[in-house]
DNA sequence: ACACAATGTGAATTCTTCGTGAATACCGCC
DNA sequence: GGCGGTATTCACGAAGAATTCACATTGTGT
């Protein structure tokens, strides 16, 4: 479960932001005190922040330093003016994103998405050595066979990508040997299954009907 | 398939620039007579422009500012001179990016790369991205089948603007291929089922009576 | 030369997507 | 309001893709 902070003072602006993230599957814990923020984070470790400007108690810029000495934990900073906003990036808090009210639920929920994502970028876990012909995916060892490595390697150059048959196959071999497009439905399975033994339940190698295949972020 | 328009008169030139481009797996287009540019991008809608300023029949400037009014492609211009180039950007007329010869191909072909790879997003919360297939509001990605994605991207190509089925069709498919108007419902139905489960209560796509469809700004 | 792993292929099977026509709801105009 | 044309929706058959399999072939090491 994706846990959210909303560190805000406006209790009913706090209560919007909750549900619309509740909604959208995330776990959200409300802090309406600048003071109480830094030390719940340290303690309990969100995945993302939402940092009101404008707080009793503490300063958010301050905050926003403050867990930044600790932590990358991503921050969305909220402020009142539009005119803020330069003068914050800036100042280079570190903070992630800035949306400045008065914002649009929807706006906000997609840029918290956005950052999120961004995240878990580099397929995670997936090490691929070229020397030692060698892939790991989450700290095991995958036992591949040659056209399977250099067929996950083709792949993982470019995560998210779609890769047509045609393209892989030239990816696959230095001669120009002609093979038929099935060889790589062939290889694609082999390789699925054995990534399939090392994380079960999530299939990183996705088809795109009628295009190709791609790696899953 | 990504298509690319190369606007040259130069035989010899458009065909390197093809050749290489065509070796990166994008489908290419010459064009050698400025006159003919524009309206082939409006009934053609490719992924990317290649604009050689100096054209017979009519300029790159012109054609450039004429492409603009009714379409977001992205524009690579290329000129003879460095120093027109200064001149050109703050002239502002929606260009993408500038090459200027001699270029190397090489990095031709990157720029062309980098700029498709940035997608587009042509109106609020939509992302396209071609090389992915994907596609993504507010964030969320949308799970499209290949022709509702070629829909989705037709559309887009002129947010606002109404494309009739029968334009929408040739943007379907590569093949000249017959098919019904009621074909377009089909998918635009499906699409807008899509669309309004990522932005509820709210229909993206508009159909204008006795016209087309066109995408809501 | 032998055993064995890896590779490529075509065919069988399973799934998805596509296109269509018919039923229904809607629009604009007389 | 009624009428002709237009849009929307639906379900189904056909076409096309993906997946899987068994097997022939090639390659490798012993």
């Amino acid at each position: 479960m994706t846990r959210i902070l909303i560190v805000e003072d406006e209790p009913k602006l706090a209560a919007l932001e909750a549900d619309y993230l509740k909604s959208e599957g995330y776990e959200t814990h409300v802090i309406a005190n600048g003071l109480e923020a830094a030390p719940w984070v340290r303690a309990n470790v969100p995945d993302l922040i939402l940092l009101d400007l404008m707080l009793p108690g503490r300063d958010g810029l301050d905050i926003c330093r403050d867990i930044r000495t600790f932590s990358d934990v991503p921050i969305v900073m909220v402020t009142a003016k539009v005119e803020e906003i330069d003068r914050l990036v800036g100042l280079d808090l570190g903070a992630d994103d800035y949306v400045c009210k008065p914002f649009s639920i929807r706006e906000l929920v997609a840029r918290v998405r956005a950052i999120l994502r961004r995240g878990r970028a580099p397929i995670a876990g997936l090490t691929l050595n070229d020397e030692k012909h060698e892939a790991q995916l989450d700290g095991r060892t995958l036992d591949l066979t040659p056209v399977e490595f250099r067929l996950l390697r083709a792949l993982a150059s470019a995560p998210g990508r779609v890769f047509p048959r045609d393209r892989l196959l030239e990816q696959l071999y230095e001669d120009h040997r002609v093979v038929t497009d099935r060889t790589v439905d062939a290889h694609v399975k082999n390789l699925r299954r054995k990534l399939g033994e090392a994380r079960p339940g999530e299939d990183l190698v996705r088809s795109i009907y009628g295009v190709g295949y791609k790696l899953e972020l």
